[in-house]
Parts: C-alpha cells; sequence; structure tokens
RNA sequence: GGUUGCGUAGCUCAGCUGGAUAGAGCACCUGCCUUCUAAGCAGGCGGUCACAGGUUCGAAUCCUGUCGCAAUCACCA
C-alpha cells in the first residue's frame, strides 16, 4: 500500500478513537523543505467537525496516536495548522527494495480487457516539408501516446497524409510548368524539399499573376479568383478526381518523393507510426453518415439542399456538413474517418487528435456531432491542443518561405552539441560513428527537451538567433545526470544483487527514493492530463536532487561496504529512472558525454 | 462583437482538484575541479502572481468584472 494510503487509513483511525467522530478525506502533502518531516497533514478542516479544540493540540494528539500506532511514523512536530510526520527509515528502504529491481514499477500491466486509444499526430501536408511546428506536433503526439501507453492502456499511433486537394495540385502544376524533370537522385535534394520549393514557385507565379490583373484594372478579390495559374490548378485538381491518368501519375511520384522524404524526417526525430490514413482514400467518407444523421433528426436539410447541424443551444454556431451540390466539407471527412477508425480497430475506445489550437473549434462541433450520433466512444474523444511556435517576426508560413526547416534545426542542434562536446573533450576512447550518434543523441535531447517541458497549452516563441538551452533547466543535464550514474556503475565492481536493510539513510537519499515514489503518481497525472511537461519537470527535478547528492556525498568513497552498496544501488534507480522518464518523452539517454 | 486559451522575477518557465515565508533555469555577483564526468555544486541579487472585487480560517490557484496578447466564429482545408 502507498505511504498516502496508509496515512490516511491511520489518521482516520485516529480521530474516531480520539474524538468518535469520522472524517473522509484526510489532506495530506510532502513537507515543506524548511520543515522538519516527510509528510505533512493540514489540521484546519478538522476543526470544522471537531469543537473544543485547537490545531495545536488536535496536531499533537493524531501525532501521538500516529507514533504509537503506526509503524511507518517515528516521530511529529506540530507548526501552526500543520502536522509533520517524520517516517522511518525503514519505510523508505523497504520501499527502495521493492522497486529498485523492477524497470516497470511506475508502470502499471495493462488491462487485457481495456478499450486502447487511437492518438493521432503529425498530419502533414504532401506539398511541403516538416517544419517546427510539426516538430512540437510530432513530439507532443508521440510523447502523449507513450504516456497513455506506460499509464496501461493499448495505444494505437497514426497520422493523417494530407495528399490531395488544391494545394497539392499547386505544387503539381509549378513542377510540371517550372520544372526541368529533376528527381530527388537527379538534383540530390530531399523529396519533400523538392516539393516544397515549387509550392513557394507556384506561390510567387500567382502574385505576380494578381498584381498584372490588378495593373490592368480589376479588383484585387477578382484577380485572386481569376489568375489564371489559380485556374490552371483548380482543373488539375478537377482532373485528378476524375482520375486522369497522366495526372495521377504526377500526383504518385511526386507523393512517392514527399514520402521518402518524411520517412528520414520522422526516422531522425525517432518517431513512428501504427497506422497511416491517407486523406485521398479517406475524403469521400462520412456522406453515408449524413443520411443517417437526418434519418436521426440530429442534422437539417435546407431548402437549397444544403445539410446542417444546429448547435445553438450548446453555445455553439449552426454549421453545415453537405454542401447544397451534394460534397462534402473538411468536418464530414473527419466524421467519416473517425467511424472508419473504429471500425479498422474494434479495441479503441477513445481517440486523442493532436492538432494546434486554431483548430479549437473544429473539434468541440466534431466531437459534439459525433457524440449526438451516439457513438459511445464519442465520450471518449480529446483534442490535444497546442499553442503555435512563433518567431519573433511572426507566424511561420511556408509560402512565403519564413519557415525553421526540421532537418536544418536537428542538424543545428546536433552541431552545437558536437562544438560543445569537443570543446569538453570528455570522449577519449570513442569512434568517430560513436561520437556522431552521441552528439545527435544530445543535441535532439536539449531540442526535444525544451519543446516538450512548456505546457502545451502555451504558445512558444522561438528565436533562431538564440540558442537552446544546453545548461541547466535542459536536456542536456538531464543527460548528464544519467551519466554520471553510469560511471559510477561502470566502476562498481562488485556484486549488486543483495538488498541493503540496515543503513541509515542521508537525507538526501531519502529524498531521492521519495523522489522515485513520486513517478508512479507522476505517470497517471500526465496521461489525465495528456501533459508531457508534467513528466520533463519531474525528470528535472529528480535530475537536480541527484546532482545535489552526487555532489555533497562520496559514493565509491565510501568505506563502510555495506552503504557504498546501498549508494551504488540508489544510483543505478535514480539513473534508471531518469531514462524511463525521458523515455516516455522520447528522448535517448548517452552512455557518456 | 461572440467564444476559447494565455498573462507569475529583466528573460524562459514550474506551481493552479485552495494550505506554511510563491519555486527553478538563464542573465548578473561570490565561492568550489591533485578525490565517482564542473554540460556540475553551494550561496547572493531579483516578485503588486495583469488589475479590481467576491467566496474562505486560508486565494497565484475558485467565482465575477476589467485590461492586454493570441486563436476562432466560411457551402476553405
Amino acid at each position: 500500500m502507498a505511504l498516502s494510503n496508509i496515512l490516511t487509513f491511520q489518521i482516520i483511525k485516529a480521530v474516531e478513537a480520539l474524538y468518535g467522530v469520522t472524517v473522509e478525506k484526510v489532506e495530506i502533502q510532502a513537507t515543506r523543505k524548511e520543515f522538519e518531516g516527510d509528510v505533512t497533514m493540514v489540521i484546519f478542516p478538522l476543526l470544522k467537525v471537531i469543537k473544543g479544540t485547537n490545531p495545536a493540540e488536535l496536531g499533537s494528539k493524531i501525532g501521538e496516536y500516529l507514533v504509537e500506532n503506526t509503524a511507518e511514523v517515528e516521530k511529529f512536530n506540530v507548526v501552526g495548522g500543520f502536522l509533520n510526520l517524520v517516517i522511518a527509515d525503514a519505510y523508505y528502504i523497504n520501499y527502495f527494495n521493492g522497486i529498485k529491481n523492477d524497470d516497470k514499477f511506475a508502470f502499471p500491466a495493462h488491462d487485457p480487457n481495456g478499450k486502447a486509444v487511437m492518438v493521432e499526430y503529425a498530419s502533414p501536408n504532401t506539398n511541403k516539408p516538416l517544419h517546427l511546428g510539426h516538430v512540437r506536433n510530432v513530439l507532443l503526439g508521440f510523447s502523449v501516446a507513450n504516456i497513455i501507453e506506460a499509464a496501461g492502456k493499448k495505444v494505437y499511433k497514426t497520422q493523417v497524409i494530407n495528399d490531395r486537394g488544391i494545394h497539392i495540385c499547386k505544387s503539381m502544376l509549378a513542377y510540371e510548368k517550372f520544372g526541368h524533370g529533376e528527381t530527388p537522385d537527379s538534383d540530390n535534394i530531399k523529396g519533400d524539399k523538392l516539393a516544397g520549393n515549387y509550392y513557394v514557385e507556384f506561390d510567387k507565379h500567382y502574385k505576380n499573376e494578381i498584381n498584372e490583373l490588378v495593373a490592368s484594372g480589376m479588383t484585387e478579390e477578382e484577380a485572386k479568383k481569376k489568375a489564371p495559374i489559380l485556374l490552371e490548378a483548380q482543373e488539375m485538381l478537377r482532373k485528378w478526381e476524375a482520375g486522369d491518368a497522366e495526372v495521377m501519375a504526377l500526383w504518385n511520384k511526386m507523393n512517392g518523393w514527399v514520402y521518402k522524404g518524411f520517412e528520414e524526417t520522422y526516422a531522425n526525430i525517432g518517431v513512428s507510426f501504427d497506422q497511416n490514413y491517407y486523406e485521398s482514400n479517406t475524403y469521400l467518407l462520412g456522406k453515408d453518415v449524413v443520411a443517417d444523421g437526418l434519418a436521426k433528426g440530429v442534422f437539417e436539410r435546407d431548402p437549397d439542399g444544403s445539410v446542417w447541424i444546429d448547435l445553438t443551444s450548446d453555445g455553439l454556431d449552426r454549421k453545415i456538413v453537405l454542401r447544397s451540390d451534394g460534397t462534402s466539407v473538411y468536418i464530414t471527412q473527419d466524421i467519416g474517418t473517425a467511424i472508419q477508425r473504429v471500425k479498422d480497430f474494434s479495441d479503441v475506445g477513445g481517440m486523442v487528435y493532436t492538432v494546434g489550437n486554431e483548430q479549437d473549434y473544429h473539434f468541440k462541433v466534431l466531437f459534439l456531432i459525433l457524440k449526438k450520433l451516439g457513438y459511445d466512444w464519442a465520450q471518449n474523444l480529446y483534442h490535444l491542443s497546442y499553442g503555435m511556435v512563433d518567431l519573433p517576426s511572426g507566424k511561420m508560413k511556408s509560402r512565403e518561405g519564413t519557415v525553421v526547416d526540421a532537418d536544418d534545426l536537428m542538424a543545428e542542434m546536433t552541431a552545437t552539441a558536437k562544438s560543445i562536446s569537443e570543446e569538453l573533450g570528455k570522449l577519449e576512447g570513442y569512434s568517430d560513428e560513436e561520437k556522431a550518434k552521441l552528439y545527435e543523441t544530445i543535441g535532439l535531447g536539449a531540442l526535444k527537451y525544451q519543446m516538450l517541458r512548456v505546457d502545451p497549452k502555451k504558445r512558444i516563441l522561438f528565436d533562431p538567433n538564440e540558442s537552446i538551452d544546453f545548461n541547466g533547466d535542459s536536456g542536456p543535464f538531464i543527460q548528464m545526470s544519467y551519466v554520471r550514474t553510469r560511471a559510477i556503475l561502470r566502476k562498481a565492481d562488485f556484486d549488486l544483487a543483495k538488498d541493503v536493510t540496515d543503513v541509515e539513510l542521508h537525507a538526501k537519499e531519502k529524498d531521492l527514493i521519495k523522489q522515485m515514489e513520486l513517478f508512479v503518481t507522476i505517470v497517471q497525472t500526465a496521461a489525465h492530463s495528456y501533459s508531457p511537461a508534467i513528466i520533463a519537470n519531474y525528470a528535472y527535478d529528480l535530475a537536480k536532487e541527484f546532482s545535489s547528492y552526487y555532489q555533497v556525498v562520496s559514493i565509491l568513497g565510501e568505506e563502510d561496504m555495506n552503504i557504498k552498496l546501498f549508494r551504488v544501488q540508489l544510483s543505478k534507480k535514480v539513473g534508471e529512472t531518469i531514462k524511463a522518464a525521458f523515455g516516455l518523452l522520447g528522448i535517448d539517454m548517452p552512455e557518456r558525454m
């Protein structure tokens, strides 16, 4: 049983025995550093039910009872309305020995009958390469998937690939018109970059044409619609929808290049997917659901034939789900795709959509519609909404080329890690290959940590001129703590198997065990709030705690073999816990650095 | 205008299911490498928790209003 449960139970018993009153809830929290104790009970709430006493007296009485009747409680003190309890070393040593060899101590086993969760992230368009915004998306989604899995649920990771539509035709058209038949191989360029260049190229020509039309007297609004190159792109989309062989061939060719480019980027970031959904396969889904919804009275048809849902009684607006010409809109597809996913994976009981906060409204509407249509899994849909990554100059825009490219950014981080590492020069004996791998681990660790440590809801201002941290509250600092535990282990040439029971804990050793014990609840909290930031901050706290310990206590220099063994075991476990936490964030650990 | 999110130290962020004197990192200042890796440790400086009310024994945390920033409110995706 967890300590807080034991104490809650005992305190309830104490109050019953002393005052004959049964309380339901007891407020327990970690004791603040400046006071003596490990766990603190807040006494104030009890004063409402127990009359004729004061906090000091009540606290002392309960404290005395606990010391007498509870093995774990060794001493107590009362400060103001707080009862501070000193927990016996034996409890923590016992707890430590219990988790020492369990590398999944904070990860409960999956319920074999439990429902799975599908987590969607990335969702790129195939007309341009991935940028910093995608990086945040992918890191968040991948990490949340890991966390939910660790917290005890089966997870499917998926992405929607937006591989059709006018924006794709724009790249295709520009390639056809202005390209010279080059391929990624012929020009030695990543396929996604190649496609992206032509997307920018299209926009250049489009803007020129608009300017020309405006110069010849057309209004800007009209020019935007009438530019010949845009009309051509629209024509291409019609051909695509009709299955025109030539257009399809070009589409297949260019998409193939882009997928290869994406795969490379994903591999570098270190994320993967269990299932891809291609919009070209799903964009017609959802229409049949509209008929179903009409029959159920969830939707209503206007005289012009368009179909709507009225959400005004839910505080939202009236929203179209089918155009008057019978074609579907964005949300129709999303309705259809959601239903399709549950058909494809029958154990899915909920979904998480990792999509920027600009789509908050869309998902509110989508979830509400699915609920109204009566799907039971619609209760378990979550929009993992995150803030934009903006540059000091404002929003990133692919068309205008003001984006921070994902590949470039990772390469830069690796280069920074390399230069720092070379300056420190601690890698004697490492091969060039090992070093290259290490620089990547550290550089990416810094980037990922910086992206994940902040609350997903918050917008991130990314200044390319300001470097990402490698010191202090940073990925490399936490990796460093792990590396230290590894260095100790490499030099500990004695048997680690034996349980140590008879040691007196150093205050910092107690803190470390308490901190590790916290991991169990942290994982659950992070899963329930869909927040990798909670894990990131936890890892930092634990690493910081260890850094301090490492500095004040000699581990291998300890003469008492028993204590030395315990300290090595403790360091090992702390390292493993930090590594497990970082694993949830998708960050690797180096052995040396 | 409606809706939603955010506003905490010079900067970047924790803390938010109410609890003790609001915590880290960066920057700035002081010490600490012949002892397990100094990407480190110990300490100092730095706060009207946007503002105003309210609820409470107790509010950064909950409620209301105001201000600021962002997003959104298409027969676009």
